[in-house]
DNA sequence: ATCGACTTGCACAGTGCTGTGCAACGGGCG
DNA sequence: CGCCCGTTGCACAGCACTGTGCAAGTCGAT
């Protein structure tokens, strides 16, 4: 044991990482997609990709598992002790941003009936942080909506998503698509325009 | 030709109506239900729904496009001449909840994206007069959004989503839905909250 | 060079779905 | 009654996809 990885090994690796993210890809353009599909999109026969995972479903467990990972790391990330609510929330919002993009495929999948129920078990945690943070915010009077923060953390989500769309449909640059989600997101809230563009320009510097 | 129906067409009609109807609602629990699960949940066998429809792609484009021009006919009813786009949006909000909680499978339908392509097409007018209204809105500074119209006719029709889920899930009744949408609706474009609420209040009476 | 791993190509069984054909049945309507 | 239309049940071909088995190939590492 020389190295840690042989070279054929590494080479495998990296055949599992194209595959995965080769996978990523041509998912979020057909939730249907055949793992014939994907593996030629991988440059590699079918057979190959049943050779690093046991089953179509353990691929996209496998996917799931990575990006509700990334997410939640995202989510938690850079609001350790932040006191005001609409602050917290922008800066979720943003540092989901970064990863979100990449991830997309939550938004594909996350639609599917059969799968949703998966992602949803998972991605509990993450909801009921943000929950937590919507219910806070509703209390100090800093947020304002008619509606409970369960139903508002669906709004939240379903916000980033439209947003997501819009830059795929070139309507944003990807650049300027955090701030305009995070803004988005806290008037959806009930924050006045004005002071959400503010604080999330502040954030941005 | 003593009535314009006999006994077996009405009968047969009746068939096709319930056909549809519970089609929609299976395709909306899942978009790949076969066409043996449909004519199963319509007390029908698999191929007398062939009788009725050509194939699969043919009822599900039936279905669709009533659901468009149901659609299509809320959305600009009742916001004729209508002057302060705020209240136009208000309005539309509120005509459009009443059919969209029966044609929920949209929702579900849209995010296929196969069938998305399709659904886009066809939806494209009402999204244009959307996109006019949000723009108008926007120039008059009655809005206040970093996102261009385009991008906020997105995150109109998503925040529409996420209400309906939060109503499916039970955290809203589909009673109260209406006005929190075209509330959320209108603070998410960057009216405040209090002008909303007020705004759909009055129209709401 | 030779070993070991990953890969390839092919073949195969199994499954589930679609769309169609056809004979038989049933119930209103003339 | 007997006609017609819709309905039923069954059978069938076709297709696409999944998951597996196996022999042969490839390429880096030892």
């Amino acid at each position: 044991m020389t190295s840690m990885t042989t070279g054929s090994t590494s080479r495998a690796d990296a055949n599992r990482r194209r595959i995965l993210d080769v996978a990523l890809a041509e998912l979020l353009r057909d939730p249907d997609a055949s793992m014939d599909q994907i593996a030629r999109a991988a440059g590699v026969v079918r057979r190959t990709v049943y050779g690093h995972f046991p089953s179509r479903e353990g691929l996209i467990s496998t996917l799931v598992d990575e990006a509700v990972q990334a997410l939640s790391a995202a989510h938690s990330a850079g609001r350790e002790g932040v006191e005001d609510p609409a602050e917290a929330v922008a800066r979720s919002v943003l540092a989901v941003w970064e990863i979100a993009d990449r991830y997309r495929l939550l938004v594909a999948l996350a639609q599917r009936t059969v799968t949703m129920q998966g992602i949803r078990e998972r991605l509990g945690p993450v909801r009921e942080e943000s929950i937590g943070l919507l219910r806070r915010g509703l209390d100090e009077n800093v947020f304002s909506s008619p509606l409970p923060a369960p139903a508002l953390a669906y709004v939240h989500e379903q916000t980033l998503f439209a947003v997501m769309e819009a830059v795929n449909d070139g309507l944003l640059t990807a650049r300027e698509a955090g701030r305009c989600a995070a803004v988005t997101v806290l008037t959806a809230a009930g924050v006045p325009a004005s002071r959400a563009t503010e604080l999330v320009a502040k954030l941005n510097d």
